[in-house]
DNA sequence: CGGCCTATGGGTATCCATAGGCCGGTGCCATACT
């Protein structure tokens, strides 16, 4: 039905298990057909299938695919329908003439729009690009938070969450927030050894600057050129066009015609090199690009993964460096304090709920509070991480009953210091990246949890002979994956050893690393559990 | 968080030192206007 000749054994797995009515996360890279395990799965089941979907692009790409094959089946729900058209297509969904309804968690505030969809009788919700819900949902697109409640407002349908990247701390986070029962976690294909990874450490930005522009002009093409700012990314394209690359800026504060123009001329190999911002790679499935290259360090490992797996799908050799200055940890470290909402803010906003008695928007207590809409969110999402607000499907909160105000205001500053101290971390995971003397490649399949013996043969460090063979696996002192405890940091998972150095995976701190003689002398890890 | 820019004061140097403010990434949606 949908022109596949055959699935490979990932999607067959992921299929019975949703077919099993089990919620299900599939962890798969780009490309190795996400969409086909949906698609099947929510044809072999009865009811109709909900699928979030983060940006309006990716969902009209989705309708396109599926258009070509069950024409008819497939519609989408978003701002840019006319009234007539909305209503048209919410009555098809619900008269059950249209399988698959794509929108963003954004449309799930209406409880209008989520009634009728319940009225259909969803028996899949898919989630796609699920790491949305942890990268996004705590300040930038707060609804990602909400699905959960969507999930249960339309009576638990199979939950299905798609991602191409997610490591433990996310993972955990997307079951947790979808409020996913019972969930099967498959996880398949990391390596990308056709990716030869390095780094290139520098003293200053210029010289760095200088020495990237050389290596884009040599590199073979089609690549991609990631920046950390709109201006810088636009001064890089500027630089290169100067050099005779054909090359082009993309990023948010581009216009939607020229952002449109850049990304079909990078798609039909018109253009060698894009200079791109984060707004840059979702749904890219280009096949030839040579290089993904970084002018400035990612926000995390995670981040940075996702970007340079967009280089080499076609299995054929390239190249991913980062070119890096210790400078350049200051923006993203601003990036990382998210928005800081202090003890009093929070407490005005409990007020504020409070003495409104019933179900408020909290759009509206702008006013009250004099706080900023992304300030009122983000203070809206730790209260309700304490339990102190209960935030319903259409968005409204209302306050719960019983609970201290000067408690409930330390705990979710609490809460608030330990997503700050989190995202620290990763940052500074990042940052390991970076300074590593170790195998690169190692490195970042251990932050996503999966075992791999060093060297690798195809990172900087392998290449200059600075890599050891792993050590022996019973010579550490706490397993890889094993859960320990620390008196400060709480409980934690072992994530990897170097250098001395053991880095685990704190529960409430995020990742730290911990210099081993001084854990072993004072005793300050102790194995956890069976 | 910290580099960069501008304003200010001191004081008369083909301006310097310092203080203070500004800026920086990702997208949905609703609303007002042309």
């Amino acid at each position: 039905m949908f022109g596949y000749d055959r699935l490979h054994e990932a999607q067959k797995e992921a299929i019975a298990s949703v077919l099993g009515g089990r919620d299900t996360l599939a962890i798969m890279p780009t490309g190795s057909g996400k969409s086909a395990i949906y698609q099947v799965a929510a044809m072999s089941l009865g009811g109709p299938t909900v699928v979030v979907s983060p940006l309006i692009a990716l969902q009209r790409d989705q309708v396109v695919a599926l258009e070509e094959n069950a024409p008819g089946q497939a519609a989408l729900v978003n701002s840019t329908l006319r009234p007539a058209e909305r209503e048209e297509t919410l009555e098809a969904f619900t008269e059950g003439e249209v399988e698959f309804l794509f929108l963003a968690p954004e449309q799930l505030a209406h409880a209008e729009t989520l009634e009728r969809l319940r009225a259909a009788g969803p028996s899949l919700f898919v989630v796609d690009e699920a790491h949305c819900v942890s990268e996004w949902g705590h300040d930038f697109r707060p609804e990602y938070l909400r699905l959960g409640a969507a999930v249960e407002a339309l009576g638990h349908p199979t939950v299905l969450a798609l991602t191409a990247t997610a490591a433990p701390p996310v993972r955990e986070e997307i079951v947790e927030r979808l409020g996913m029962r019972g969930a099967q976690i498959l996880v398949r294909g990391f390596d990308r050894p056709n990716i030869r990874l390095g780094v290139q450490p520098f003293e200053d930005a210029g010289t760095k600057r200088t020495a990237l522009l050389e290596a884009v002009q040599a590199a073979p093409k089609p690549g991609i050129v990631y920046a950390a700012t709109r201006r810088g990314a636009e001064e890089f394209a500027r630089d290169l066009t100067e050099r005779g690359v054909r090359a082009a800026a993309y990023h948010a504060g581009m216009n939607a015609p020229s952002r449109e123009a850049v990304q079909a001329a990078f798609m039909a190999d018109e253009l060698e090199v894009i200079v791109a911002t984060t707004a840059f790679g979702m749904g890219i499935d280009k096949q030839g690009v040579r290089f993904v290259h970084h002018l400035d360090l990612s926000g995390s490992v995670d981040a940075y993964y996702q970007e340079i797996g967009r280089a080499g799908r076609d299995g054929e050799p390239a190249e991913a460096t980062l070119f890096y200055t210790p400078g350049d940890l200051r923006l993203r470290r601003f990036f990382a304090g998210g928005t800081l909402v202090d003890a009093d803010q929070v407490g005005a906003v409990l007020r504020a709920v409070r003495e409104h008695g019933g179900p408020v928007d909290p759009a509206g207590l702008g006013e009250e509070t004099g706080l900023s809409q992304t300030r009122l969110l983000s203070a809206v999402n730790r209260l309700e991480e304490v339990g102190a607000l209960e935030v319903l499907p259409d968005g409204e909160v209302v306050a719960v009953e019983g609970m201290e105000t000067p408690e409930v205001v330390a705990q979710a500053a609490l809460a608030q210091e330990h997503r700050r101290a989190y995202e620290r971390s990763r940052l500074e995971m990042m940052r390991g990246y970076a300074e590593t003397g170790g195998c690169r490649r190692e490195f970042l399949l251990s932050y996503f949890g999966e075992e791999y013996h060093p060297p690798c043969g195809h990172c900087d460090n392998c290449e200059a002979g600075r890599v050891q063979a792993h050590p022996n696996p019973d010579g550490v002192p706490f397993a890889i994956g094993s859960r320990v405890a620390h008196p400060t940091f709480g409980e934690g998972l072992v994530m990897r050893y170097e250098g001395g150095k053991v880095t685990v995976l704190f529960d409430q701190q995020g990742y730290q690393t911990l210099a081993l003689p001084v854990v072993l002398e004072n005793g300050l890890l102790e194995p956890v559990g069976a």
